[in-house]
DNA sequence: TCGGACCTTCACATCGATGTGAAGGTCAAT
DNA sequence: ATTGACCTTCACATCGATGTGAAGGTCCGA
């Protein structure tokens, strides 16, 4: 496929694509015309590394990691130095961090809707 | 407090806690010098500017926001308008969105470590 | 053969969050 | 009075993630 159509699945610009491309994070194979040329798998690819980066992770820590994650379930437990794997313990530890940081703000954003007004829960008992 | 105690006790830089002003998430007294003027309570409005931050929310949201949650655990029912309700109610299921994106995240890495090796995990059975 | 819809690279622009430095005022201690 | 540590405003710089547009190649269908 397309960078176009690799654009639309993904939602993510073309512009992106190959900026992704240029910070190394996916490598796209050539047509005999220049064009780039992806496969299947580049689109969960994509997402994942969308994923990444909303989660707050920089694209050259993405670089790292997505070696290692990326394999679809197969884990290859050669390619990962152990600078990747002290990086991947960090990130882990830090993304635990966030995850507690943002459960605490958005439980305070619903404590006072829930407060202020019925709130749309739909698991309020009574 | 003036800005520099206010920095050092927030770890947020005195140029962000301007800008943070400039931006309107925060209005700072002036004592008769001219120099900013903070009491206790900002200590913790700026942490929780921080931590929105971190959470992903733009400044201009966070403005809309903040003087729902700012009251320390009185809730005025009064000051919110149906739009910051449902500002509210979007940022907190973006939020919740984000929790477990960046779980499934985490997960994915920390299943990597567990597998690559014993991974430092505390609590694992056997 | 032409037009339009793709694609390429390159480069400059924007945007939000920050850093940094200049030029200057305030104040407390020496 | 001077020094040093604060503070002020203003403005330009940086950085990562993006948008946008120019200048041009490719390919397909009317």
């Amino acid at each position: 496929m397309r960078i176009g159509e690799l654009s639309e699945r993904t939602g993510t610009s073309r512009r992106l694509l190959r900026y992704y491309e240029e910070q190394g994070l996916i490598v796209a194979d050539r047509l005999p015309n220049g064009y780039r040329d992806y496969d299947e798998r580049y689109v969960d690819r994509v997402r994942q590394i969308r994923g990444l980066l909303d989660a707050g992770l920089p694209t050259r820590i993405i670089k790292q990691v997505l070696p290692c994650l990326d394999k679809p379930r197969t884990i290859y437990f050669s390619d990962a130095t152990p600078e990747i794997l002290a990086t991947l313990e960090h990130e882990r530890d830090g993304m635990t961090e966030r995850i507690q940081f943002l459960t605490r703000n958005r439980d305070a954003i619903a404590d006072y809707l829930d407060a202020v007004r019925g709130g749309d829960r739909r698991d309020v008992p009574a």
